[in-house]
DNA sequence: TAAACATATGAACACATATTTAATTGTTTA
DNA sequence: TAAACAATTAAATATGTGTTCATATGTTTA
């Protein structure tokens, strides 16, 4: 894998995580694995939109799909999607710098 | 700031890196101060574009300007980005992991 | 097998946004 | 002050995508 290709990759990783509902899906099952149906109802999101989305975390590898009878329970692929997350959230929580310009 | 608003933040900043030319800028920037010209030309993006581009990673305070006679040059705001952006290339570089569905 | 439940998929639409082109603002220097 | 250079801004367009609605697939149980 080149460098662009990374950069790519990394953009659309970035870009999964950049969707409110989609970012909240993610945080959802960041630490146990859940069903579609719970997810949906704990945002109050439709059910189909969970599973479009959902689709395309798991395409990029962010959650692992786990079928127990006729549920499927999703949860986070790994460390480093915590860690993204973590990372960003202290950003937020810095105060403001000044700035020149 | 409560809950909801801090996942819409989060959200914006993902939003932000998940475009490929604005990583890309940023990347650039990441770790020493570069102009606006300099940045295009070395992307091969117009100046207007990486212009507007780091005009919202401003407004996100994920770079920061710093005006030197008629260049402004830009830098990556603090550590938490480049840590993001470090988490995430080691999600990729992980080697893919058995599914069940 | 049929019915009920859970999830996934397809098509269509509405909306957001990355990019371009052109004009403007700001800074230096002749 | 005028000209040259650097960056910003505005308007317009074209493309992408989040969401919905309807339908299909897969799993369990009566």
């Amino acid at each position: 894998m080149d460098h662009e290709e990374k950069i790519s990759q990394l953009a659309d990783l970035f870009s999964l995580m950049g969707d409110p509902s989609r970012l909240r899906i993610i945080l959802t099952c960041l630490h146990e694995p859940i069903s579609v149906s719970d997810i949906a109802s704990e945002l109050g999101l439709s059910q189909s939109l969970v599973s479009h989305h959902l689709r395309l975390l798991r395409a990029a590898r962010m959650v692992r799909a786990d079928r127990r009878g006729k549920q499927v329970f999703y949860i986070a692929a790994d460390e480093h999607v915590r860690c993204v997350i973590e990372d960003m959230a202290e950003h937020i929580n810095e105060p403001a710098e000044l700035e020149v310009g």
